[in-house]
DNA sequence: GGCATAACTTACCGACGTTAACTTATCGGC
DNA sequence: GCCGATAAGTTAACGTCGGTAAGTTATGCC
């Protein structure tokens, strides 16, 4: 077991330093363990060098506790996201590169992303910061410059991006959730399920009415057999 | 709180019964509270009228007691997605139906699917089990009827099925988890999202290259103004 | 009616989150 | 330099948890 050696006391109005403290020795126990219930205040505390009401001056309880990591997760992500997109100039390749870098980093980063994104919240945050803020955001404005660039249809891009932000959470919380199987590389399955989402998204209601399925089938395999030749 | 009446002891051999009892008893306990952690041993033994050690009789360990909730959500999920797939005769309506079916289900049942498929399992269960029956079976026949209806390009159904999957689940487990985003309907938003994904995999390879998001895009868009006149 | 044993219960362990009450190190003011 | 206010801790304890060991009791075959 992994024990910090004793703490010095903070100096006066240095108590901010443990929580910053406490935050980090969290998560790592977050990937040394596995699960939240399996951090228990107590190793926080003896991580950190301290006992465990001393966290209590800090968190009102192990959920704020928890939901203090779970920002501090997001802002990694959101940095993830960030550096994978910078330098991609085209609008649908940049959203693929943020889909891909979403997945990826959730993949790296299994127990962190599990504690964030995979759990019902204890205490739902403002949704307003969700949506304004952050990853979504990005995401958001992305979308934005496809339907600017013709690629999605005209329209409020809220729910695009919404769409969108499930498919590539579906690939990395069923990654993380049934690692047994057989995904293959998971880079490759999240550019294929990206990309499909994309283009279905871009190609909808480009063929017949939008739920006349033998329409888009005929379509699809006309379209299939003339490109056999 | 509520409280069983004191249990008559089950006849010899009739063990089985009291098993059955606190699968069940586990799973109302699962919608009243919140969480696989707020299910605890003893209050499971106390709905069904029994002591907490009795349950070890039955279970190894709570553990082995989730998993065998697990397993009869899995069962009750095939069932809802077989019942709403019976009846739609064309391959590629099915599928929609299959998956809109599935993220209905977890949604009403969100405490359920939660510890079903929103958490990595303790102990990972035989991988051809989960492929070759259930629901996941029944999804690849229907993905494979669609190859053969030549909707989807033809090679192996798994792939395609995988990646359907983690579409249906990316809806249902966002959902669950961060209720407060607004969703809208979440039946409208099942079927944008896997009519898009369905769409994005037939259409797939159809335009340029595979990676040619250029090619793509400009496709799109002539039809897109084709279709506005 | 006796007896083997399946089907339980009682009593207890260490670890958990959390609280109340107590202690001690820091640091501005004299 | 030391003094007192108080920030930054600690010690001790409560009830609950998952789990175990050892004892008890009802059942059903002979």
């Amino acid at each position: 077991m992994t024990e910090a050696s004793a703490r010095r006391r903070s100096p006066r109005g240095g108590g901010e330093q443990l929580r910053a403290d406490i935050i980090a020795a969290v998560k790592d126990l977050l990937i040394e363990t596995d699960g939240v219930e399996a951090v228990s205040i107590r190793a926080v505390a003896q991580r950190v060098g301290v006992t465990a009401p001393s966290i209590y001056l800090h968190f009102a309880d192990k959920d704020a506790l928890i939901d203090a990591v779970v920002s501090d997760v997001f802002a990694e992500l959101d940095a993830a996201i960030a550096s994978a997109a910078a330098g991609v100039s085209t609008p649908l390749a940049r959203l693929l590169a943020e889909g891909v870098a979403y997945v990826r980093w959730a993949v790296e980063h299994p127990e962190h992303y599990r504690v964030a994104v995979m759990q019902t919240d204890h205490t739902p945050p403002d949704v307003d910061d969700v949506i304004r803020e952050g990853a979504f955001a990005r995401l958001m404005e992305t979308v934005q410059e496809c339907i600017a660039a013709g690629i999605f249809p005209p329209g409020d891009p809220l729910p695009l991006a919404l769409e969108l932000w499930t498919s590539a959470h579906g690939v990395a919380a069923l990654v993380i959730a049934k690692p047994y199987i057989p995904w293959g590389d998971v880079e490759t399955l999240a550019r294929r399920a990206l990309t499909a989402a994309g283009l279905g998204h871009a190609v909808e209601g480009l063929f017949g009415g939008d739920e006349d399925f033998e329409a888009i089938a005929s379509w699809v395999r006309k379209r299939r057999a003339s490109r056999q030749n």
